[in-house]
RNA sequence: GGAGAGUUGGCCGAGCGGCUGAAGGCGCUCCCCUGCUAAGGGAGUAUGGGCUUUAACUCCCAUCGAGGGUUCGAACCCCUCACUCUCCGCCA
């Protein structure tokens, strides 16, 4: 959600601004209806003024025994006359929050133009890409051959998109779950919390999936409304919903892992093949609150600490600024971290780190008291996979692959995988 | 699942139809006194919104778990829902 008080006084620049990412803003329709607003907003409260005067008159009057029947013939027409203004003010407060809550976030200044993923911009890239000497194999071939992999099965159990991982590479992805959680906090000063994997409204809300992206989600039950999570980031960010943060608590560092759950409508035909795309997935989020003026520090060290994830684990890499028809709804800058698969030759996305502003904090009412002024304030919000453990299980399978197709154990997992250096 | 009790400001807690945005206490901030491991006195201390060209003040509106109702007027009465606690049952 985006401050009303920037549309008010400036309502041009937030035109401009959502132009960039293409988001067809009317501005005529929107001063149309907050002129309306103030109207009857104005209206309704001097309705409300007049009654409650009028009230504690009569109040008064009995106390002293007076005649009060002048005063309540007085107010008689009052009631509907507040009743019809407060419903209609109910109504255009509906439609303006309906409308604010579609609009997404303003960009950063840095993020550059374009349309699609082919405008981001390459930021920097680490690591060698590994050369073999023998056909290269994707992690479905290396999967399937020893059985380690097993979408036919995900398929009847479930559906499509569903995989059964087996045996040693349920473990290897169980040991990059641990690994990643544990640099997370002894390295980069996260803590470790465990969250409810079902969620509200509200808190999908909060963080921005509601009411735009229901689409996307996987609703488990209607009464109540519960919602699978599609990242951890939907509870973990929602620990601070209504919530007035201490200033010397700040900045609060989280990192948590989870499953995800994701209906991928609208990805139809797309990364069809293996485990790219499913619609349950591990991931490790790492998750920051912080003042406004470290949001921006902030967002490249969550982003580094998610690089060095790929580095410990040396996949090679490339850093992305995402253009600004790429940047999520909610983010205002966003880095994705592409990891190389040889099986693609090619660069796919393992991590996305976001700066959200306090574009979540003002629909989460998450916000920390500024000694300065004594005052609540927004705080700002960021979110990054430290990394999605599925996607980095192909990449371990695919860049530590030999001739004979077995999976090496990259050497930080070791002491995860009780002894075992090789899957075969 | 059954029975009962609750939900009020940063925290505890009073209030049960008008003078209550809310007593009292704790905490916090400032001032005074005293003087040293402790104490006394005074003042201040909720949030969101509107109006204002902007800002501050004043003013106005809303908020006592949420939503609805009764009433000239609701923290207080009625209804629905959510959550918390206690006891019983069940359970990884």
């Amino acid at each position: 959600m985006l401050d009303v008080q920037l549309f008010r006084n400036d309502l041009d620049f937030v035109t401009t601004q959502l132009k960039k990412r293409n988001f067809a803003f009317n501005p005529e329709n929107y001063s149309e209806l907050e002129a309306r607003r103030k109207a009857v907003q104005t209206k309704t409260q001097e309705l409300q003024n007049a009654r409650n005067s009028s009230s504690k008159a009569i109040g008064q009057a009995k106390a002293k025994g007076d005649d009060v029947q002048p005063l309540l013939d007085n107010v008689a027409n009052l009631g509907d006359e507040l009743k019809a203004a407060e419903t209609e003010l109910n109504e255009i407060q509906g439609e303006l929050d309906a409308l604010m809550s579609g609009i997404p976030n303003l960009l950063d200044a840095s993020v550059p133009e374009g349309k699609s993923e082919d405008d981001n911009v390459e930021i920097s890239r680490w690591g060698d890409l590994p050369t073999f000497d023998f056909e290269v194999k994707d992690h479905v071939d290396l999967g399937t051959a020893r059985n380690l992999l097993d979408f036919e099965l995900g398929a009847k159990i479930t559906g499509s998109r569903f995989v059964v991982l087996n045996g040693k590479l349920a473990r290897l992805q169980r040991a990059l779950i641990q690994f990643m959680l544990d640099t997370h906090c002894a390295e980069n000063g996260y803590q470790e919390t465990y969250v409810p994997y079902l969620v509200n409204a509200d808190s999908l809300r909060g963080t921005g999936q509601l009411p735009k992206f229901e689409d996307d989600l996987f609703k488990a039950s209607e009464n109540p409304a519960l919602y699978l999570i599609p990242t951890a980031e939907v509870p973990v960010t929602n620990i601070v919903r209504d919530v007035i943060v201490d200033a010397k608590n700040l900045p609060l560092k989280f990192v948590c892992h989870s499953p995800c759950f994701r209906s991928e409508a609208g990805a139809y035909g797309r990364d069809v093949r293996g485990m790219i795309r499913q619609h349950q997935f591990e991931k490790v989020e790492i998750v920051q609150i912080v003042k406004p003026e470290d949001s921006a520090q902030a967002h490249e060290d969550l982003t580094n600490h998610a690089e060095m994830i790929l580095q410990k684990l040396k996949l090679p890499y490339r850093k992305m600024l995402l253009c600004a028809g790429d940047t999520g709804f909610s983010s205002s800058k966003t880095y994705d971290l592409e990891v190389w698969l040889p099986g693609q030759s090619a660069y796919r996305e393992i991590s996305s780190c976001s700066n959200f502003r306090d574009f979540q904090a003002r629909r989460l009412q998450a916000r920390w008291r500024n000694p300065e002024t004594g005052k609540p304030e927004l705080v700002h919000t960021l979110n990054g996979s430290g990394l999605a453990a599925g996607r980095t299980l192909i990449a371990v399978m695919e860049n530590y692959q030999d001739a004979e197709g077995r999976i090496h154990i990259p050497e930080v997992l070791l002491p995860y995988m009780g002894g075992l250096n090789v899957i075969e």
